[in-house]
DNA sequence: GTTAATTACATGTATATACAGATAATAAAA
DNA sequence: TTTTATTATCTGTATATACATGTAATTAAC
């Protein structure tokens, strides 16, 4: 029996919701990589938009938000708070509508300050977790993604 | 290379953070779980708390929010909203500072409405992923939390 | 070329989340 | 027993999240 499908009544109980277990292993782990960012100043959500717009350049809030498959409408919010703190400027496009976004220098230097923190703090938690959670985790979560993904 | 530590740079870029996948992975399973609890009227979260509720009887915020790993602050306002909707009741404890919540008749009616379109949901998710997704999900999400958990 | 449809983003509203600090009640200390 | 400490919960504040709707700009239709 090595598939779910053999055994479905396994995880059907609520206490093995998967919209549960992801939410609550989430918001733990949240809280880890806050506490390693704090010297910077950012918190673990906010370290993820400053990397996604170190690596991606000058980029729309569409474009972005799709990358990061989150709703635009959040996204515009959560650049706004980066923005008030100067570390994101907002640059008008050829297109009027397009708002698009990118570091300013002092959110290149926060990003820089907080990437160490953020390595040490991924490499302490993949060090105390199996295989079984480490690697294949990622694997695991695109895959949930993925299966998530088939409705629109 | 079986273990993430023989290997640690493959997961040392920030598109591969825990904490972004987790709550990537958890916002969109989010999604599919509401749209199948809509006929309910609740959401997935407020399904959690339904069905701890339904579980362990009469409890207090504290005991509750350890169970769910919840801040407590967090819990009083998410259950101040299953309270104005009539689904939870609050009742005076022994101890005068205790604030003991439980399921209304309606709350219970709410949770058995809510229980198969629950079950649909994790069902189809598990089928839609293979077995390393599935079953070993839910124990590598576990791990996660021991993991980061260390800390108080 | 003016009108209609689409697109990109912002706003209103609501929930979820948690830290810091306040409040009230119980327990411990003196 | 009065004081002090602890405990349980709530409030203030801030961020994260998304749906429904509004607005402005671009494109397509006519």
């Amino acid at each position: 029996m090595k598939n779910p499908r053999d055994n479905p009544s396994a995880l059907l109980s609520p206490v093995d919701c998967l919209s549960y277990r992801l939410r609550r292993a989430a918001r733990l782990a949240a809280k880890r990589y806050d506490a390693a960012l704090k010297p910077a100043g950012i918190r673990n959500t906010q370290f993820t938009l400053l990397s996604a717009l170190e690596m991606q350049g000058d980029i729309t809030i569409g474009a972005l938000a799709k990358a990061l498959a989150t709703d635009s409408t959040t996204l515009t919010r959560n650049l706004d708070v980066l923005v008030r703190r100067g570390l994101v400027e907002n640059i008008a496009g050829e297109d009027g509508r397009e708002r698009i976004v990118r570091l300013t220098s002092q959110g290149i230097s926060t990003y820089e300050a907080a990437l160490p923190l953020w390595q040490g703090a991924q490499a302490h938690l993949l060090a105390a977790v199996s295989e079984e959670a480490g690697m294949s985790m990622i694997a695991s979560l695109k895959e949930i993604e993925i299966a998530c993904g088939e409705l629109p």
